[in-house]
DNA sequence: CCTGGGGCAGCCG
DNA sequence: ACGGCTGCCCCAG
């Protein structure tokens, strides 16, 4: 596993249960803000071993993005958070968004 | 809402 | 090491 892998496993298990974030947000915490199509790669693949809350990651504008296991997987488990999605959507996204501290 | 093109790291040949 | 294809995307039209 690359630096820039690891650095979005480890960000993704930053995020609190019951709140979400975006591939794009993770992308520039991991430092490339062009590569939000990275990291949901490196998320696609890399989840095996640990376990890591990828259904907390979403797409831009709260949108439920992808998941490897599908969506309704997905879904399911972020209403088992208290997070629910609406046609593809998050409800709530913006106050449910969570933001990377730079520095880390 | 749908379509097209772009940009980035990982994987495979 | 090199080139090309792929993907849980994003943005603009």
């Amino acid at each position: 596993m690359n630096s820039f892998s690891a650095r979005v496993l480890d960000l993704v298990k930053r995020v609190p249960r019951g709140r979400v974030t975006t591939y794009a947000e993770i992308a520039r915490a991991a430092g490339s803000p062009r590569a939000a199509r990275a990291a949901g790669n490196a998320l696609n693949k890399n989840p095996r071993p640990v376990r890591v809350p990828c259904h907390r990651v979403v797409s831009s504008g709260g949108k439920i993005g992808g998941y490897s296991r599908g969506v309704a997987i997905k879904t399911s488990l972020l209403r088992r958070e208290d997070v629910f999605a609406k046609g593809g959507r998050i409800a709530g996204f913006e106050k449910l968004f969570f933001r990377f501290n730079k520095t880390a």
